[in-house]
DNA sequence: TACTTGCTGGGTACTTTTACCCAGATAATT
DNA sequence: AATTATCTGGGTAAAAGTACCCAGCAAGTA
């Protein structure tokens, strides 16, 4: 076991990997550990276990894509964050989809990408400025369905409140001592919900209800 | 049942609501129904069943606070936007807590209040520019727990796996079929992963993997 | 080699949820 | 007065999830 997780900086270029290295580790208390390609990173991943890899997608045999679908497959616990030179709307977009937690553009500075990872290691994602045009893009195509909820208005108020409950991830033992009414009336409530709204099968409801609880 | 759902207007102000009215039936096929105190709010929301209802705050017998509470133990179908001269934080966030999904200043224009009813019938929120102050302080105050996660650490990758099926909360056996392992390993997954993170009772993990996805 | 860790599955018992059925009480509408 | 909608609960059965037990296999470590 380390005393603190290292982090990984893969890319195919020395200068590249040294530069950053040597800033990295002399402004804070951060081990490096490199890897010039992609076999390479996803060996040391499975072996040191870093927090963060940095990932450059352009790198000879294996991408920094092939390194994280190799991550995904294993569920190796590390934070992806992808170095690129070229600001490509659609590479952007599969990163996005792929769950990397930060992306950053080469063009940007190296107080950048400390930025970066210090972002990420919070947990949060870190986008380069330069490419919030696409994720705004993105976000509106994602927000726009919000469609096929009509059926919500068939609910009565009571269900409406079973709803709200369901969407909290309460049981329904839990539903029934917040509305002092008995399980089985819980019980029927969401059933007369599921059918209304068409649901069927395992947390369909509970699915449903988390989805549209802002429209209750 | 009404061709178009109206909009309730809720003011002691006589000149305000006619006002509102004008303008609203003027320039949208919008139908626009009036209260001058919040009991008679009540009543209109029960009998007309408004999508909308805009609440001046400071009315006297009931406020707009009454009225909300009210709204919010029947489970009456309406979204409440609230009208208040006072820019007070802790209004503010009273108001956010119990769920309406606009604020809006009468310092502002009725420009702004038509576009509010605009936005929140899309089923978003709409808060008056002028207080985005208030939201922000609130959601780093929000934002701020992010603690007591630490035990995803002790988790394998097979576990992650397992966990970030479910939070996209599939069923068992969906998760059985996504990862071609049996129903019976998912379970052991699921009940390792709980014992790990201590997790007890129904849904309780569902409840967690859902808050923590971020961190997998 | 021996040991540990992780993945895989089976067994068993219990609880919870899903999916139907039913009917009485109450309040509002026709 | 009759009808309808809503809320309330009970019954039953199947499916799913929870909570423990167990053991074999593979890979890496001491």
């Amino acid at each position: 076991m380390d005393d603190l997780k290292p982090i990984l900086i893969a890319d195919d270029h020395s200068l590249i990997r040294k530069g950053l290295r040597q800033v990295l580790e002399a402004q804070s208390a951060i081990t490096v550990i490199e890897a010039e390609d992609g076999n390479e990173a996803i060996r040391l991943i499975r072996k040191h276990k870093p927090s963060i890899a940095l990932l450059d997608v352009e790198m000879p045999k294996m991408t920094g894509f092939d390194v994280a679908n190799r991550v995904l497959a294993e569920g190796l616990p590390v934070s992806l964050v992808f170095l690129t030179m070229f600001k490509d709307e659609q590479i952007f977009n599969k990163a996005m989809d792929i769950g990397v937690k930060g992306y950053v553009l080469k063009e940007n500075t190296i107080a950048e990408i400390q930025q970066c990872i210090r972002t990420v290691s919070e947990g949060k994602y870190y986008l380069s400025p330069t490419i919030s045009d696409f994720l705004i893009r993105r976000n509106s195509k994602l927000a726009a369905p919000a469609a096929d909820s009509q059926g919500i208005n068939l609910l009565t108020p009571m269900e409406r409140n079973v709803m709200k409950l369901v969407a909290a991830m309460k049981s329904n033992s839990e539903i029934a001592g917040e509305l002092n009414i008995s399980i089985k009336t819980v019980q029927n409530h969401r059933n007369n919900i599921c059918s209304k709204l068409g649901l069927h099968g395992a947390h369909a409801l509970l699915k449903f209800a988390t989805e549209y609880i802002s429209r209750l």
